[in-house]
DNA sequence: CCTATATTTAACCATACGGTTAAACCACAT
DNA sequence: ATGTGGTTTAACCGTATGGTTAAATATAGG
């Protein structure tokens, strides 16, 4: 059994099929999650014959389960690639700051991310439990950086002694919600016509935001306490 | 048509089944979302039979219909409550204090407002934009409060100039990480054992530790600029 | 008691949707 | 040209699930 699986070779058709399809899957999860998410839907948007789904991933479960593995790889390797091509952090501020550029920038390219993930998430489910685990593991750098720089800069004085369950939180709310509000913001603009253009300008700006309202608010001020 | 509806009044079982069904459905719909969630499942759970649930409400989408729209108004009916018994704020500090302590106390309360709620708010759908229309019109104030007093705050040079939907967005964020967070750190905790106990006195600290953030970021402080 | 009306139930229906299959198609090697 | 193997297609299948119905059961009013 499997003949299929793996083609790849022999024939190539216009760049493969395989992408295509995993393009489309990608957003149709991303707008309609796993569950109201439709194979038809996505052979359609990929161009394609539904049994080409199977035929390349066994299942709607399986191409879903490609799809988060994927995504959640993508987010290890933007994040590391974008810190490298920074500075080196000198000083705490910096550091912070690297990181929220890191993963704003990293959403802003692949706006999927933050949707699919999150709405997964929030789904009462056993195999939530395995992205959970992955994107533990990968992610897992971050919130530990950010947790003993912030512990030794406490200790030498200069920013306040603060719960970092409760700083994390905080400054993981900023970041996800400048996307989670994107769909929102595109009906708010609808409906009244105010609208937030999500570019470039506008996510530097959030960039700096955060980090000056994270600074700025646990730097310990000289002259008072 | 339509004999069922409305049927309250004579015959009285213990205590409505409709409700039965509403707070079951509440439930069903916050783990796993409008698509996700299954008829017979919430029959299950209010353990009553599946039929039922369309003699009360006519459908699957009328049911789900419903449920947001009460959700919706409850988000009003507990705000106001909620800020009608805090004293009148007197500096902006408090009424920035206040609108956060009267969110975060309505979600704790009621956890399925922000699962719900955001979940299809993240959908691609049609009928998000009603949603969408009512919790503008009901959620309406506090923004435009906020943006207000602290127009106001800034002219007067007490406050950093900032904009104020950089301002509001950072506010959200850290409100609703506050609950969006819950399921994960359920599954952090028993995959790494360390976990966060979501009670009043993790709530209240929140309310304090955003409120900090938000304002010793934006104070203008003396000795500097 | 009897009747009318609301409520509840089990059994059933229709179909949307994930998945399968067998045949066709296509490119290349021999 | 023909055979081989990956690829694509239309047509089909089984079932889970939303929804319906007709009969049963309860309740209140007369």
């Amino acid at each position: 059994m499997d003949k299929r699986r793996l083609p790849k070779s022999a024939h190539a058709p216009d760049l493969s099929t395989e992408q295509k399809i995993l393009a489309a899957a990608r957003q149709e999860f991303s707008e309609r999650g796993m569950d109201g998410a439709r194979m038809q839907a996505i052979a359609n948007r990929a161009g394609v014959n539904k049994a080409l789904l199977h035929y390349y991933f066994r299942s709607k479960d399986k191409l879903f389960e490609i799809i988060i593995r994927d995504l959640v790889s993508a987010i290890w390797r933007l994040i590391h690639a974008d810190l490298k091509a920074q500075p080196k952090a000198p000083d705490l501020r910096s550091v912070v700051r690297s990181l929220v550029s890191s993963y704003i920038s990293m959403m802003s390219q692949h706006p999927e991310i933050p949707l699919i993930l999150v709405r997964q998430l929030l789904t009462r489910d056993k195999n939530v439990r395995v992205i959970a685990r992955s994107i533990i593991a990968e992610i897992g750098d971050a919130p530990g950086r950010i947790f003993t720089a912030f512990a030794r800069e406490a200790k030498s004085g200069r920013i306040k002694k603060v719960d970092p369950v409760q700083l994390i939180m905080n400054i993981m709310g900023m970041v996800i919600v400048t996307f989670l509000s994107q769909p929102i913001a595109e009906i708010v603009k609808q409906e009244t016509g105010f609208g937030i253009t999500y570019d470039e300008k506008f996510y530097k700006a959030r960039i700096d935001f955060i980090t000056d309202m994270v600074f700025d608010g646990i730097a310990i001020k000289e002259r008072a306490s």
